[in-house]
DNA sequence: TTGCCATATGCAAACGTATGCACACACCGC
DNA sequence: GCGGTGTGTGCATACGTTTGCATATGGCAA
C-alpha cells in the first residue's frame, strides 16, 4: 500500500493550490463550477480522503463526542440499558456528524479519570455521562472548568444540562396502579440509598401512598442493590418478616422484580393472587417469564437521542432546552391482580385491570423542558 | 476559561525550548534530571495537558481504535454479548493505552460505510468488527486495502486475524448431553442460514447425532431469526407436526429456548420431563426462568480481550498468534432432563445428570492458536 | 484610458506536537 | 594544546489541513 494521498497531491494533479482543494472540499461558493469538478476528479482517482486528524488540529474540534456510561451499576449486563442508550446517542450524533468514544472502566475512579483524560487531552468536544450517584465529584469538575457536558439522569441540586426519565411520577404510577386493585400492604425494594434513582422511586411510591391517605411504613421498605440475588434476599425477608405481609410489592428494576418471583414461588405464593409485583425498565425477558412481569417502561433510547441532541446542539452553538424530562409508560401484565379479599369483609377492588396477555399500556410523567 | 496552555507556554516558563519540553513529556533519557524537575514543575503549575490531536497529526498514530458490533442481529438488545464484549476490548485496549471509537448502525451498509470512514479519515488505527455473514465486502475491502483489523466470529475461507469461539465443539457438546440423557429425537432451532454462527452450529449438532450412529434428519431441522417471537411460532411447528415429537431440543440461543419454553408451556408440555431443551449463551436470565435453563456458556468477554489483544499487538508491532479459538462451558439447569421412557420398551438413560440448583459445568471446545 | 468592483485563486501563516541534526560544553587521555 | 567522546539542549522542519489576506483577471462605467 502506498502513502496515503494529501491534499497536495491532489492539488497538483488538478492544477491548483492546496487551498483550492480545501475549498473545494468545504464546497466554498467563490470556487468557479469548472475547478471544483476537476479537483473532485483529481480525488476520486487518487482516492483522496481529508485527514480528520489534520483538520481537527486546525478548526479545534475533533466532531468527537465521549460517552461514560459503565459508570453505573444500572448499565450492569443483564440491563438492557447500556446498548439501548447508545443506540439512542449514536442515531442522533450520526446525524449531526459526530462521532462515538467511550469509556470502559471498572471503577468509579478509573471512569472520572477516563473521562478527564478524554477532555484535556482535546480527543472529544464534549461528553455525556451518566450520572446515578447523589452526589458527583465528575459533574463539579465538568461545570467548574465549564467543559461541555449532558448529564444522562438528574443531578440534585445542581444547575448542569441533564437528560431524565420522571422517575417520581413513574413510581407513583406503578403504586397508584397497585392501590387501584385495591392493595393496602404495598412494600417497596429499593436500590443503594446514595443513587438518585432510589431516592426518586422510593419518593414517588411514598406519595403514592399519601396521595390515598395511606400511611407510610418504614418496615416495608428494603434497599438491595441491583441485582437478582440481592433481591432475593430481600423479598424473603418482606414475605415471612414478622410485620403484616404486603399483598403487592413494587421493585426497583427488572433483575429485583425477577428476584422477588423466585423468591414468591419458593414460599408457595401465587403471583398475582397472593402477591402483585411491578418492575423497572421493561425489558425484554418480562414479556417472557411466567407470570409476564407487569413493568414501567423507560423510554431509554430517547433518553440518549434526548442527549445527544443536547450536546451536539450546544457544540453546534444552537439553542435549546437544558433540561429535559421524558414521560414513562406503565405495561401492565399479569404480575399484577385484584388484593386478595382480607379475613375481615374485603377491600373493594375498585375496577380490574386487564392482565392478560394483551398489555395495557397508560403514559404518564414527563415536562420541564425549560431552557 | 482561558486558553489552554501548550507545549510552548511550558517552555517559556520552564526557560527551555519546547523540543526540551516534548522530550520531558516522552522521558527522554538524554534530559538532565534537573531540566525535567522543572519542566514538570512548569506543566504542574500551568495545568498542562498534551494535545492528542497534534501529537496524533505528527505520530500518525491516533491510538485509538474502532469497534464495530452493531452488524449483528446477534448484539440485539436483550443479548448480552453486546457490553460484554465491549467490557473485553475495553479493558485490553486501555492496559494498551489505546480509546475506543464505535460505530452505532442501523444497517449493514451504514455500519460498513461508517468503518471505511472511519479508517480512511485516518480517525482510527484498526478496528475491530463482528463478522456474523457468511459473506463480507467489508472485511474484503479491509483484508484489499490491508488495514489493521481483527475479526471477531469466524470468515470462512478467508485467513484473517480472527477470534472466535468453537461453535461446532460448543453444539457438539450441548448435543451430546442431550444423547447422554437418552434422548434420540433431537430437535435444532437455528438462526438464519447465511450466518456462520448458524453453520457452525448446525454442524456441531450433525456431527454429534452422526458420532452417536443416528440419521440427520430434516424434518428435526428448523431456521428462525434470534428472535423470541419467531422461536416460538418455530418451537410450534416442531412440537406439533405431523412427524414423531421431539423429546429434546436444542436452541441456537436462549432467547430462542425462553420462545421454545413458552411453547411447550403452552401445549402443556413439561420441561423437562416431556421436553429437553438447552440454548446458547448462558445469559443472566437462564437462572430465573422456570425452569432455569440449560446453556452454554460462551466466553463472551474474554473473546471482547483476545481480539483487543490480538489488534493492540499487532499496532505495536508485537508477533502474535492470528487465529484464536476459545472454549465453551455447558451449564446445565433444570431445563433439560433423562428421555421420557418410550412405550415401546424404554431407551435406556445412561447416566442422570445433577439437574437441581447446582449447576453442572463443563469445559470443551477451543484451540488453533497458530501464527 | 483609468478606476472600480466582482470573481476566482494563491500565499503564507497558523494549529500543537515530535524528531533528525547540529552544536555547546565538559571531561578525558595523550 | 589537541582530537575525541559523551552529555544535554536548541533549531528547523514536518505532520495535513484551514483561512485571512493579497492578488490576478475580466467586465464595465466614467
Amino acid at each position: 500500500m502506498k502513502a496515503t494521498p494529501t491534499i497536495k497531491d491532489v492539488a497538483q494533479r488538478a492544477g491548483v493550490s492546496p487551498s483550492t482543494v480545501s475549498r473545494v472540499i468545504a464546497d466554498h461558493p467563490r470556487i468557479s463550477a469548472a475547478t471544483k469538478e476537476r479537483v473532485r476528479a483529481a480525488m476520486a482517482e487518487l482516492n483522496y480522503h481529508p485527514n480528520a486528524v489534520a483538520r481537527s488540529l486546525v478548526r479545534r474540534r475533533t466532531y468527537t463526542i465521549g460517552v461514560a456510561l459503565s459508570r453505573s451499576a444500572e448499565a450492569a449486563l443483564a440491563n438492557p440499558f447500556f446498548p439501548e442508550v447508545l443506540r439512542g446517542v449514536g442515531a442522533v450524533a450520526r446525524q449531526a456528524r459526530y462521532f462515538l468514544t467511550l469509556t470502559t472502566a471498572t471503577s468509579y475512579e478509573d471512569e472520572r479519570e477516563q473521562c478527564i483524560e478524554l477532555l484535556t487531552q482535546r480527543r472529544v468536544d464534549g461528553l455525556i455521562l451518566l450520572a446515578s450517584r447523589t452526589d458527583d465529584a465528575l459533574v463539579d469538575w465538568l461545570a467548574q472548568h465549564s467543559y461541555p457536558f449532558v448529564v444522562l439522569g438528574r443531578v440534585p441540586g445542581r444547575d448542569v444540562p441533564q437528560v431524565n426519565n420522571d422517575n417520581v411520577a413513574a413510581a407513583r404510577a406503578a403504586t397508584e396502579h397497585l392501590l387501584a386493585l385495591g392493595h393496602r400492604q404495598i412494600a417497596f425494594i429499593g436500590g443503594p440509598p446514595d443513587f438518585v434513582v432510589s431516592v426518586d422511586r422510593l419518593a414517588g411510591y411514598r406519595e403514592a401512598l399519601e396521595g390515598a391517605g395511606l400511611r407510610f411504613q418504614d418496615d416495608l421498605v428494603v434497599h438491595t442493590d441491583f441485582s437478582y440475588e440481592q433481591a432475593y434476599v430481600a423479598a424473603r425477608s418482606l414475605l415471612v418478616g414478622p410485620a403484616v405481609r404486603p399483598t403487592a410489592l413494587v421493585a426497583i428494576d427488572d433483575s429485583v422484580a425477577l428476584g422477588v418471583l423466585a423468591a414468591a414461588r419458593e414460599l408457595g405464593l401465587r403471583v398475582p393472587e397472593d402477591l402483585s409485583v411491578v418492575g423497572f425498565n421493561d425489558s425484554p425477558v418480562c414479556a417472557h417469564v411466567a407470570p409476564p412481569l407487569t413493568s414501567v417502561a423507560i423510554p431509554i433510547f430517547e433518553l440518549g437521542a434526548a442527549a445527544a441532541r443536547m450536546l451536539c446542539d450546544a457544540l453546534d452553538g444552537v439553542e435549546g432546552p437544558r433540561k429535559i424530562l421524558l414521560p414513562s409508560r406503565l405495561v401492565v401484565r399479569g404480575s399484577t391482580g385484584p388484593a386478595p379479599a382480607t379475613g375481615k369483609g374485603a377491600m373493594p377492588t375498585p375496577r380490574a385491570v386487564e392482565v392478560v396477555r394483551a398489555e395495557v399500556v397508560r403514559t404518564f410523567g414527563g415536562g420541564y423542558a425549560g431552557g
